[in-house]
DNA sequence: TTTAATTAGTCCAGGTCGCGGACGAATTAA
DNA sequence: TTAATTCGTCCGCGACCTGGACTAATTAAA
């Protein structure tokens, strides 16, 4: 009859598992800091800190750094930071035309990063997968030769999960529908301490900003991330907002001109047919070549900057209108979910420059009853890749939160 | 430059502190069950249930039933469930024209409840929290009365909080801004327990829904609480969210007809200017005394209802344009907050019959790519201190999520 | 150079709390 | 009456954090 959260009882085991994370938190949060400062701001007796680090060390996620004296008077204190030599995650991403593989040190080093051109529109799921397998065994080498060694991975995946099943519900782009992503990778890739585990690509490269754009300054934001179709990474204190099955932030699909074209949505006048790439370019007179993402270097994409840039009229009409389009969409999307910033990636990225003025003001229009102002809209600074860079973080993320499944127990 | 989320050092003491919740939240769920059931399905071992279960009984929150033999054999377990005798918590809500009060036991049962027609709107905010002072004192008398001692309450405001400060930004149907509520209500209202707390009317009467409607088998919900405004409350494994500000929810301002009437909000078409209360009364001709909301027995809105019964043409159609222009920006919410369940309360409650239909086909047409269904629309049951309810029923909910401040340390 | 003051980190006894097996209690089936 | 079974408590144990004492290493002052 309740509806309360499932708590888990606490034992002593937890409670010192809890506890690792807290110091290894606080040491990524402070990093080179002395146990003695450690005691202080987690509020630990420094017998504890001491216990605690030891662990951490001994799973090599945490290292000495030698003794530091601070100017003050007093035995100088030995500084611990997070170690980056040892343990490492793996991100990969599957898109539409390129398969890509990074690691990423503790300290959110980029240590291997691999992007492979790879036509994957209508490609069995299997054979895809298994040329994932491949740029995963070699990410895992390189990290091998750096002496780190990957603890997990998570896998971007460009289409609607099931979190439940781990099924891919549909990915349109890839042509894919209702395939079993979960045992496929799980039975492909190579095993790792952690578990693989797969998550949206808008979810993962919205992450991916949190750890390499610009960071705790966002606050809580919503990511957009339009490629082909048009998807948002919703992001609440540093967690991914998903609803209840994982579909939220289809912004793409969010009406903005009830009048307008169908979409295959069945809706009429959804974003996704107003500034998704393909309406853009259609709309800037460039319709051929719309099977390409912003990934491939040459694609569509950069000859429509290339107009923009000679100043063409119809381009920068599309892109305008699609920056309005995509105002108009943000400001319900603020309206439902109060963000603090958004945050413009993907193809929005590149175009930012003649699309962000009118996005703006799209935006202004629509919110800000309650708001002193709308949210403020920044630039994405991630490549194409983005999303492998989220995953790979969010396995550090991972460990960070809880470093007890790395750390031996009875130490 | 981390942002990971600051986690608390966990003692013993915390430890302690959480296996109470957790055990008394398996009692709340299993409401009559012995200590032996009570071991098998925390993990915990019958020792420490008992412990746990003493300290529990010791402040009053849980009580033994007697021997119940389960038709096995063996000797007869002593039933032990939620003690609803005790302690209890206070609802409070202040609208336009009611003050309501609302006592629950910890068993959620209605133990008090007062609404009185108050005129707010317009009068000073000092003079508002004195009479709703007056409110809570006769509720905790009458729960004296009863053997029931207020462990804490909760209001409900009719409008935007500053979460950080405590402040009511604006309650535009009051005519209040920047009000520091939570001082003032610091300041005013007895002394309980657990700290007096406040939060957003849309938000509580969403989580009234949880536990006084349909309860669990909602999920992630998304609670429409129509008045003269349009909020709504999104609820997403038993937790409100409310975003970066608190502002989350903001249904009303959606933009349905982007050429339609000019907002107060500085948009056009707005979802509330179509499908609010006096836009309704408006165009089914009955544009006087808008001034009034829902929980007036005999407002304008029973009017309404009466002309529907009538099958008045004007009126029907009214309800109905607002009925698919509401469908139109759930879809919306749909499509970005992904809902197992939509909750139609507020005015839309007592107009479900005529906009019902209207909402779902609305809702139909825009959500519903990935999802196989759009999520079903189910109306509220709850009458105008929904509220109210909710706040009572969240302090009940926070005493069985922390006992501990009420259970005396050291048993 | 010596001495006092100061800060870092370790050691060891002590306390809290959950664990687990043994045990008495209460009941049913044989 | 006896055996089997289930409930709840008792008691010793172990995990882990606490707190003060103690050692170590350094600077400021004498």
């Amino acid at each position: 009859m309740t509806m309360r959260q499932e708590v888990a009882p606490l034992r002593h085991g937890t409670m010192r598992e809890r506890n690792l994370a807290v110091v290894l938190g606080e040491i990524a949060r402070r990093q080179p800091v002395s146990r003695a400062r450690l005691a202080e701001t987690t509020g630990f007796t420094k017998t504890t800190v001491s216990s605690l680090v030891a662990s951490l060390a001994g799973a090599g996620l945490v290292r000495e750094d030698g003794p530091v004296r601070d100017g003050e008077r007093g035995r100088p204190a030995t500084a611990v930071s997070v170690n980056g030599d040892r343990v490492a995650g793996l991100g990969l991403e599957i898109n539409v035309d390129y398969l890509a593989a990074c690691v990423l040190d503790l300290g959110r080093r980029i240590r291997h990063r691999h992007i492979v051109a790879a036509g994957n529109r209508g490609r069995a799921p299997e054979r895809v997968i298994a040329a994932l397998t491949r740029l995963a065994e070699q990410a895992i080498a390189a990290a091998a030769d750096q002496g780190l060694s990957v603890a997990g991975a998570v896998v971007a995946l460009p289409g609607a999960l099931d979190l439940d099943g781990g099924r891919l519900r549909t990915a349109p782009n890839l042509g894919w529908s209702d395939v079993p992503a979960g045992e496929l990778l799980h039975a492909g890739l190579p095993p790792l301490p952690l578990p693989a585990d797969y998550d949206n690509e808008a979810n993962l490269a919205a992450l991916g900003e949190l750890w390499f754009g610009d960071g705790p300054e966002l606050g809580s934001y919503v990511h957009v991330s339009g490629e082909i179709g048009i998807g948002a990474g919703i992001v609440v204190d540093g967690r991914v907002f998903r609803g209840a099955h994982g579909f939220a932030g289809e912004l793409g699909h969010i009406v903005v001109d009830p009048g307008g074209p169908p979409c295959a949505c069945g809706g009429r006048g959804c974003l996704e047919q107003v500034a998704g790439q393909e309406a853009i370019l259609r709309a800037a007179g460039m319709a051929e070549a719309t099977a390409t993402s912003s990934a491939s270097p040459d694609g569509p994409l950069s000859a429509l900057v290339a107009r923009l840039e000679e100043g063409d009229e119809r381009a920068l009409a599309a892109v305008t209108r699609a920056g309005e389009s995509l105002g108009q969409a943000l400001a319900t999307a603020v309206n439902l979910l109060d963000p603090d910033t958004i945050v413009l990636g993907g193809i929005f990225s590149g175009l930012a420059r003649w699309a962000r003025p009118a996005a703006e003001a799209g935006l202004a229009a629509g919110a800000g009853v309650v708001r002193r102002a709308p949210p403020r809209i920044t630039v994405s600074r991630l490549g194409g890749d983005a999303a492998a860079l989220g995953a790979a973080s969010l396995v550090v993320e991972r460990i960070l939160d809880d470093p007890s499944r790395l750390v031996a127990r009875r130490e």
